[in-house]
DNA sequence: GTGTCATTGTGGACAGCGTACACATCCTTT
DNA sequence: AAAGGATGTGTACGCTGTCCACAATGACAC
């Protein structure tokens, strides 16, 4: 437990990431109220204020550590996507990989909770869904993963022009929820079976209903 | 803005649910963040240790605003059903009640939205589910309503033996994700026309996929 | 080089929070 | 009337987010 590495010169170098990559820790492992800015401010081994001219306050902060979070996300999901083997058919393989992205969505939930509640949990409106800074590896964020997935149900003709719409909608309600409720919610302590189980019913669900 | 009511008595009467009241009327304007304990005691015109006889610390007094906050929830599930009118045919009344128990819900989250993050977002296991202090008005907690109404549709014959286990599951993950995401998630700013829509296309999902 | 200046850091201060500990007041029971 | 548990008060502590004034730094014009 020693003190920040002391960094040599006045300047820090690259404050704003530490900052962030700081609260993500924090994040990860108590959510978005586990994220504390002066903590953040010690472990970059630098004054509480120097916070201040990287970010306009707290809230400011806790959202750049939340589009990071929605990154990680999308690697989780993007993950899950390469993991399917194609069978050459487009129909079946197109409905293939809208189930691993809701796949990969609940994997992350469940591998990282703290980052799952802080990434889709601090308020964050659909207008900015495709910001840079929330994209993963791919350079996608979540919601382009699961709007390009949907894209190609459509274009491979399984799902009908008049219910492409929305459609975002409704399959990510339907995992997010099951996310929300077996994280804080009134699902916690259920056995990983009983979530696999679960989740497989509701991507199934999803695959007739959409 | 007087000071508080200035209570005759060295006691308070009761100061248990006078600190419930005040935690909920902070949650129905800022969600469970949003509650102070401090700010409780001032409002019941009491010192902030005075807490401290009833609560173990914060943690508890939001659990049990929490607790009441579901069965307000419960309440708008009731009202709800109460506003259906029965068809006398069995399976599409049943079917007709587990719609409403879900627009309830989304109604309660839509007008109540500090309310029911403060219910539904608050660590809480199911195990718990029952608990007489979450009940609504005619006596049942929100889970209860959604299973009793998982009872009538497997009664009628509409939901087959095989599929009414973990059918909680599946109804309340749909419609709980579709609240959270338009409450804090990315869903915010969507049109009350545009949350319609997909209420009734998300019931509309459940009502097939089940 | 030297002077100027915006940028990025520090230090000190403040109010508000949750909570611990010691003490005061009241109600009930004997 | 005395005792004792339940419920309230007072004071204090460390922590938080944030404000203000000031200091060090690096970039650029001359």
């Amino acid at each position: 437990m020693s003190d920040a590495p002391a960094r040599s010169s006045y300047r820090h170098g690259d404050l704003r990431q530490a900052l962030i990559d700081a609260a993500l820790d924090m994040a990860r492992q108590g959510g978005p109220d586990a994220v504390v800015l002066r903590e953040a401010t010690r472990r970059a081994g630098v004054s509480p204020n120097a916070a201040y001219r990287h970010f306009a306050d707290r809230r400011d902060l806790l959202e750049a550590a939340s589009a990071s979070a929605q990154g990680l996300a999308a690697d989780a999901m993007e993950d899950a996507l390469e993991a399917v083997h194609g069978t050459g058919d487009p129909a079946v393989d197109a409905r293939l990989r809208v189930g691993a992205v809701g796949r990969g969505y609940l994997a992350f939930a469940r591998h990282e909770p703290g980052l799952f509640r802080t990434a889709f949990t601090v308020p964050n409106d659909l207008s900015r869904a495709f910001d840079a800074d929330k994209a993963g590896r791919r350079g996608r964020t979540p919601f382009q993963v699961l709007a390009e997935s949907l894209d190609a149900l459509h274009a491979a003709g399984v799902l009908p022009d008049e219910r492409r719409q929305g459609a975002e909608l409704l399959a990510w309600s339907t995992v997010h929820g099951l996310g929300m409720l077996a994280l804080d919610g009134p699902l916690r302590g259920l056995t990983d079976e009983m979530l696999d189980g679960a989740t497989e019913r509701l991507l199934l669900m999803v695959d007739r209903g959409l």
